[in-house]
DNA sequence: GTATCTGCAAAACATTTGCAATTCT
DNA sequence: AGAATTGCAAATGTTTTGCAGATAC
């Protein structure tokens, strides 16, 4: 899903038609993936979505956001060692992590993808381009 | 270091060099990222070299290749999710695992790699590409 | 002899698993 | 009721930290 969801009968309907069960838990998951575009962990996905749903659970936001990668709704990125990040946007695009305040940005311009199906002989079927550096708002500061 | 390295005055020499105090163990780990180009994890290395240095500790081998890297010596892939591999080649270059036997590839030539040195007004001063599908030999295969 | 380095044990995290309770239809 | 889902507690796996002993100059 590539646009901000704004009502919830729509996200219940295109998980549905996902295959996927839209238990409350998980629409409240994915209505967050599909407002906030920050790249979320884990952990600032639940500390988030506590306020609202008290009783939510680590392991349902491990179990759904697996289930949401297995059924190819949502992607993970692992631009940091021992950080998995999370969101709904599955069209390809790049990621720059700024190494100063940690801010995780798209790149849909001016950056390469490889087109080829088959480098050096190997079928491609996923690609990530990640980089680093110091953002815009970083460089201006200091 | 981007060639294999054969002597251990080269290793030494060359930690040195980069401000580094060449231990055994420092010696050891690096000759062994020179000579396997396997993109090892670090249980990788433990089992390895545990054979030749029975007393080698996982807290050595962590400590040094932090080390390592932050003398920008090595490089760390986090191609998979939980699971750091490291290379002592710094050459830009990209990356393919296969989704099949797990190996990890380099990829030298046809590769997009970005040139700019500023991308949507951010300084990009790291990257990787990773890659995922199927290689050569697990193609053939089946 | 003083700095540094190593490696054990414990701690700190992140993620997964087993399973009983809950929810939905 | 029956199947799927949730969430607690425990297990697993990885990396870091504290610190005492060993090593090197």
């Amino acid at each position: 899903m590539d646009v901000t969801v704004r009502d919830i009968d729509g996200i219940k309907r295109y998980l549905m038609n996902e295959g996927i069960n839209p238990s409350y838990q998980r629409i409240k998951i994915f209505e967050y993936l599909a407002n906030h575009r920050i790249h979320p962990t884990v952990d600032t996905i639940y500390n988030d979505l506590c306020r609202e749903i008290p009783t939510l659970s680590k392991t349902t936001i491990y179990n759904t956001l697996n289930l949401f990668e297995q059924k190819e709704i949502i992607t993970s990125l692992s631009i940091e060692k021992n950080e998995l990040r999370y969101e709904c946007d599955t069209r390809p695009h790049a990621h720059f992590k700024c190494t100063v305040c940690g801010t995780v940005y798209d790149i849909r311009h001016e950056f390469p993808l490889v087109t080829k199906s088959v480098i050096d002989g190997h079928k491609v079927t996923e690609q990530q381009l990640y980089l680093k550096g110091i953002c815009k708002n970083c460089s201006r500061d200091s």
